[in-house]
DNA sequence: GAAACATCCGAAATCGCTTTCGTCGAGTAA
DNA sequence: TTACTCGACGAAAGCGATTTCGGATGTTTC
């Protein structure tokens, strides 16, 4: 805390700088911004001062002149973070570090704090908005008549003049389920989480295509309950009891995938050599903790962020944006539990 | 992406308002803020303009004249976002949501991109910002001439004079102990991450106090390595073979935990009632699905985002603020890894 | 030596809003 | 009626930058 150096005197200005190299502030703009109608002498002064005075532009008022703040929101409800990070990371890098900065506001599922930070965002001028939702659910709209553009991310908007970026699950599902067939098995259950979500569906459909087109059937029906471990031990109870002669499991999330593997090797199973198991979202802490570590579906959720970023940038150029739900590519993450370590 | 309405035109501003109206800017201004050297009369008219033009202040304009912008910035190191959200979330609460937004910005643990990054924060006139490290390790201070004030969360600063608020893990370590001796273990263990980390130390002194406080002693060594589950799983072996009789063990984290029960499982001991296990961290996801879930020490991070943003807002109304390190209380939450379900 | 032409610089307008201070008219007191 | 107070309102000066455009130099060219 430096309060002495507050007290001591606002920051710097062009004025002051101005004044310390002895010419007039639109020349001590100019100098500062490189452009070319000064003479070199004059700006070696003018950065000379500005350095001497550790001078900062005031962004506030460059801003207020270009009509752009260089600013963009993240708007989300995604309380833990898995999703909203990657995200932001991703529109960082797109950005550029430091030339664009992000406002993140949770609104925590609540569509008054909700209203209430698309405002405050609205009355600080970003430049864009991206929402990023708490599943891949279609969530509503904030509507036409925003003066910015606005990306949906990982979750759709629900309407469909909105452009909205997420990730394929339904490629997702194809993936994991074709590389358990190149691993050999033909016996493969499914078990997701809540069906109530897009992402439990579209998964569902991406694994029946792929079984489909190695003229395979999924052993049982696909086991639907919840995202928890609990449930995927259950499940695993279940569907051992049925069908034990299962001999590769698709898991709906990772940690379905963790509570899988462990009640397969409390009933004696060993994985991947009895069962081959690969799961969805590939998130590190639990798949790389994971014993043996979890083959999974990476969402890709950074380049999506990227992606969404230079939507945005697309779109304040004047690029008409397409609108629509954009499925992004998922890739698959190969780790011990489909093949063995050597 | 509703490009119609951003041709449309620019966004009303006050001046339109007070044409509308038929008054000047002035009054316009006067009227919408709620100051009182107006006519009731007037104020509507007022009103009534600037919602037909559905018109929003410009905050960046309202800020230059003020003199504070009403953001704050949230610099972190923390990639993986489980520390720096809750603090987030906590720093939203405090200043209230949209009155103040937060920009949040990763430095990806690189020097440079956080210079980068914190010049950006100044050029936009924050009024304070919050330093979120990865670890509760000090970190180097931004230093002691920057022109807002300045609050160190979760990791402090290495110099001491600034202010830093980190989670009390002495305590958190005396916690956890005090709550296995008060389930009537006596025989307990500490299985920890890295040794280099201060957390893990200082849990570690709160840990021994604890067993001092009731004249025990530790079993065995302290065992540090890191923090993921395959060491608490090492781990756990290696403590069974040589003190087979230890009743309850302290984890680092709850990570090492997680490892720590299954191989108390594998090896044929119940939790909680032959081995009860507490750890640190209160992380949900890996606390409430493991089986038996976890009781684990609490950090408390949303209340010390809160603490840190009370900070920011002191230091801007000029109280000056204490610097030095402050430990915020921990909590402990009892989970089925200490006392059995009924 | 004058006209034409670069080159460099600065006065001033502008962005949208807040705030001070002066003005004007109505109401009140004398 | 005159003098005075007071409430309501507006003109104008900022806030800190950018940008246009005209003016003051100095340099070619014929």
């Amino acid at each position: 805390m430096t309060q002495s150096n507050r007290r001591a005197g606002r920051a710097a200005t062009l004025t002051d700088v101005a004044r310390i190299a002895g010419v007039s502030i639109a020349t001590a703009s100019k100098a500062i911004n490189g452009r070319d109608e000064v003479a070199p002498s004059t700006r070696k002064r003018v950065i000379d001062a500005a350095e001497q005075l550790s001078f900062t532009p005031n962004a506030l008022a460059r801003s207020l002149t270009e009509g752009r703040s260089g600013t963009v929101g993240l708007l989300t409800s995604d309380l833990e973070g898995r999703f909203v990070l990657p995200v932001l990371m991703g529109a960082e890098d797109a950005f550029g570090a430091g030339a664009i900065n992000v406002f993140l506001c949770d609104a925590r599922g609540d569509s008054i704090r909700e209203q209430h930070h698309l405002k405050a965002l609205l009355n600080r001028r970003v430049d864009g908005i991206i929402v990023v939702g708490r599943s891949t659910d279609p969530r509503p709209s904030l509507g036409q008549d925003l003066p910015v553009p606005v990306v949906y991310a990982y979750a759709p908007s629900d309407d469909p003049r909105d452009a909205s970026l997420v990730p394929d699950n339904r490629a997702g599902g194809r993936l994991a389920v074709e590389h358990l067939i190149s691993c050999g098995r033909r016996r493969i259950a499914h078990i997701s989480g809540d069906p109530t979500f897009a992402a439990a569906r579209d998964r569902e459909i991406g694994v029946r295509e792929g079984m489909a087109d190695a003229d395979l059937e999924l052993v049982g029906d696909v086991l639907f309950s919840n995202w928890s471990e609990h449930w995927g031990r259950d499940a695993t109870a279940l569907l051992l009891n049925q069908h034990p002669d299962v001999d590769g499991i698709v898991c709906g999330s990772d940690q379905i995938a963790r509570g899988v593997i462990e009640t397969l090797r409390d009933l004696g199973r060993s994985v991947p050599e009895d069962v081959a198991v690969v799961s969805h979202d590939n998130w590190e802490t639990l798949a790389t903790n994971s014993r043996p570590e979890l083959s999974s579906v990476d969402a890709n959720l950074q380049q999506l962020g990227r992606a969404a970023a230079t939507r945005i940038f697309e779109a304040i150029d004047g690029v008409e944006a397409p609108g629509g739900v954009e499925h992004l590519p998922v890739r698959l993450v190969i780790r011990g539990s489909t093949i063995a370590r050597r």
